[in-house]
DNA sequence: AAAAAAAATGTTATAATATATCAATACCTG
DNA sequence: CAGGTATTGATATATTATAACATTTTTTTT
């Protein structure tokens, strides 16, 4: 897996570039991709970063998708439920996953400065917690992994 | 680093040493042990469970410590600030830290089922994480390690 | 194609979690 | 004990999330 970082990347092209796979993967999954759904994916690409629900539901209020908080968290579920979007538990927000469709270990890392996020491979995290986890007897059924700090441009720009 | 686990234990002794250590920390490092920062604490060790700022608060009004939010969040951000308690982004809730004092990498077992948390040494998974995010040029300020399932018991009770 | 079933959306209301702000009090420290 | 700092009290409000039920759309079955 490759890991996606904060780096400078075609931005146009990588909203494109997922948003095609996720049509694709939602039609052989038989997965109903509606507007409001396909609308805040292209949001959270479009963004590249975590939006709070609220956020996003103040796009789709103006572009008339609909106004209540139930439209933006049912439209994020589906995404979150289907592998399309992540939740960041720690800032109760959500971000496009960067890795459409496979099954992944996501790994996040938070800029507390700028609010981008990025999704490292979290698969060897994955594999030493699963053992330790589970020879104590616990089933696991879900890991996040949330790394808050600070991002190399951040950083750099002496934040 | 000894893993807490979910089983049996001798928890009124669990309780009381834990509170002296406590104490002792404080003293040490001239932190404030107030009333309610040490009721706070001893209600998380006593509960043995991720716990609600509102359902602290609850416990604290019925004491006539306190009422209102603020007072259940600035003790919990001071126990947290200070190392003696977690906060457990995927409850929204706080749970007693097992190793007082020493800095340590915990990772969290949440129970799904009981909503009992352990605490597993998450060293390993610090280490391996910390080295791939700066190698990013990441600054890591922080880990959560967060892992959603079923305890041994609840397993066992077919939950 | 019509009827029935399932899924999604619209809408209203409210629950649960969290913080800002400012006044009052307690507690160190010189 | 005067002055500063940390803590608490109290009010208000912001933010995040869900319950419940009516309506519409889509799919499946007949």
């Amino acid at each position: 897996m490759e890991n996606i970082g904060f780096g400078h990347h075609d931005h146009a092209h990588c909203i494109t570039e997922t948003m095609q796979n996720a049509e694709e993967y939602c039609r052989t999954e038989r997965l109903r991709f509606t507007p409001v759904r396909r609308r805040v994916l292209e949001l959270l690409l479009k963004e590249h970063r975590a939006l709070g629900a609220y956020e996003i539901l103040e796009f789709l209020g103006k572009e008339g998708l609909g106004s209540q908080p139930p439209v933006a968290y049912r439209a994020l579920d589906f995404l979150v439920q289907n592998g399309l979007a992540h939740r960041i538990e720690r800032l109760n927000a959500y971000a496009a996953c960067a890795h459409l469709g496979k099954a992944h270990a996501p790994a996040f890392l938070i800029c507390k400065s700028c609010q981008q996020i990025a999704e490292l491979d979290g698969e060897q995290v994955n594999v030493v917690v699963t053992a330790k986890a589970e020879s104590t007897g616990f089933a696991v059924e879900r890991i996040a992994v949330e790394i808050e700090g600070v991002c190399p441009a951040c950083t750099g720009a002496g934040a």
